[in-house]
DNA sequence: AATACACATGAACAGTCATTCATATGTCTG
DNA sequence: CAGACATATGAATGACTGTTCATGTGTATT
């Protein structure tokens, strides 16, 4: 098979080489998640310590208001979790993967300045 | 130092724990890139195989005009790099990593189904 | 029970962005 | 050089989204 013809073969199996919909959906819902600066300064934060919104939004110089949003979006892509003590919700990761995910990025945004 | 006060004093260290804006615009940049539907299918074509403007059009069943615009968002973010073979331009990923990102992301996703 | 505190949620507005249409630039062929 | 082909770019628009303001829900204190 010439090179051009592989190319093409390539270009009609694309379809079945990506993502469906229903998955590819899932991973860009989750790197738009990231993609806002106030949700990724609050997923840094979880990063270092277990947070509640009051310590978040002080912390972060941000409103109640404005973290309590962001953090149902990230709850619903099940970034992050929230437990109730007393009066106060204690957030933290779901998963300290995203910690790594956010440092490989970081790399490759540094190696290109 | 007892509980609460450690936690206000990583709550007032957060600033300084966290990265600042111009590093930080250029993480959520790339992540709000990879967040859109059509550029991520645009970087797994180009994980597959590097690829001209045309064959990405057809082959993701999109306009020549779409794709280019898209092609010049990840260019510009040094995500993708675009060489002229006469009257086409083949495009490549400007680094693997991408794709192993994408991969854990993925894996992400679906551990959370 | 009443008040205060912590967080969640709904509505609304302003800004951003993906896509389309039209057109421009660059390259090859005859 | 004229026409066709491949890609890039500008303007316009409809949809989406982050933030704010107002208010609702849940919990503790007195």
């Amino acid at each position: 098979m010439n090179p051009e013809n592989e190319h093409q073969a390539i270009v009609t199996k694309l379809s079945q080489l990506i993502p469906q919909d229903a998955e590819l959906s899932q991973i860009t819902a989750i790197f738009k998640a990231l993609g806002d600066p106030t949700r990724a300064r609050i997923l840094y934060a979880l990063g270092v310590s277990k947070l509640s919104v009051g310590e978040l939004a002080s912390g972060l110089n941000l409103t109640q208001s404005n973290i309590s949003h962001q953090l149902s979006v990230l709850r619903n892509l099940k970034l992050v979790v929230g437990t109730r003590n007393g009066r106060n919700v204690h957030y933290q990761l779901a998963d300290k993967h995203i910690i790594s995910i956010f440092q490989q990025v970081a790399a490759h945004a540094e190696e290109r300045v």
